[in-house]
DNA sequence: GGAATTTCCTAATCTACTTCATTTTTTATC
DNA sequence: GATAAAAAATGAAGTAGATTAGGAAATTCC
């Protein structure tokens, strides 16, 4: 079992590669280790990479002209990160992507993906497929921003995303989910009784 | 310039198609013309078609527990519009997608789509790009609705959308940008004093 | 072109959530 | 394992925006 085994599974769900296909796609990603509240995209430098976590936890956020943040999108394993505006348009990023755990990643360069799009076209059904997923999830999220209570927001992101909730700090979540933290915290006290 | 002239400008832009692939790209979709107050898509019946709009304007919202309307999507003139949720995995749709002016509608069908992938492979190309823009779109609009007051929210959309907001009843606009018609009302009178 | 329906406006009251300030708990570090 | 630093809890006071209810404009439609 390498590094590379989660990916391929992951790749694999969506198209069929043949061996040297794969052994292709090995070879235009890079592994990365990176530490607990480092940083992989900060505001202001052009995000060159998309981001598959094999192992940790990441989280991209805004930081509003007051200061506060605002989580667009966490990344456990099997999950894609990165400032997608700033990725796809090579333009300066307004996200920052931290480690919210120690995290090893597999990292394809803008560069390498449209290499890699050129030589093995199926990749272009590949991140079809992985891009129409991540639209219909945002959608998702969106209309329950717009229709939901804060309370009803947390309990759809407990029962749905329970294994991201209990490994992210408190106050992510609640940025994420588009309340105060110390609201967060009460809608907690309150379900404990 | 017949009703197909402009969709074909649309996927011109992203992908380059013999006559031949472009006839046969034509055959693959239908014409549909709808009255306002029409609706496409209500929830419950499986979303057949993604739409393109070559003239007038739709609108995609739910209706939540209370009665309440929420639009999580506008389309003028060569823009998409469908309950994605519903279209890609073929299941039962939450929303309407209702017309809001007599419209002109370029219809695609989930089987002719999955013919035309297989048909012609260049159209992944050009659903991966089109997919990735809805997405970095609507993840620009999470991250103002996360950041941002309402007033703010209007005055960016006035800015970037006034094309839109001229032509869509207001109720449908405060619904879109995640606050009551009756705020919105208060926004615009404060604005023009 | 007049009645009916839909959309929009205004203003008072209300509430879900924020902000601020302080304390407690947990986690990181040497 | 003591100390520092970060995260979470608590409670009081404030506010952005919702709700309700009434009426005024627009649109639609026969």
């Amino acid at each position: 079992m390498d590094d590379f085994s989660e990916i391929k599974k992951y790749v694999a769900k969506h198209i069929q590669l043949t061996e040297k296909e794969e052994s292709y796609f090995v070879t235009q990603v890079r592994i990365t280790k990176i530490k607990k509240k480092e940083f992989i995209v900060r505001p202001g430098y052009t995000c060159r990479f998309r981001s598959y976590v094999v192992k940790g936890a990441m989280r991209a956020y805004l930081v509003d002209s007051k200061g506060q943040s605002h989580t667009i999108a966490f990344a456990i394993e099997d999950w894609w990160i990165s400032d997608m505006n700033s990725y796809l348009n090579q333009e300066p990023a307004t996200l920052f992507v931290e480690a919210l755990e120690d995290s090893t990643l597999i990292q394809l360069d803008y560069l390498s993906e449209h290499r890699l799009l050129e030589t093995i076209p199926k990749f272009e059904r590949f991140f079809r497929i992985v891009s129409q997923r991540s639209f219909a999830f945002l959608q998702r999220r969106m209309l329950s921003n717009l229709s939901k209570t804060a309370e009803e927001r947390y309990d759809e992101f407990m029962q749905k995303y329970s294994a991201i909730a209990n490994r992210v700090p408190q106050y992510a979540l609640a940025s994420y989910l588009g309340f105060s933290t110390e609201f967060l915290s009460k809608i907690r006290n309150k379900k404990s009784k």
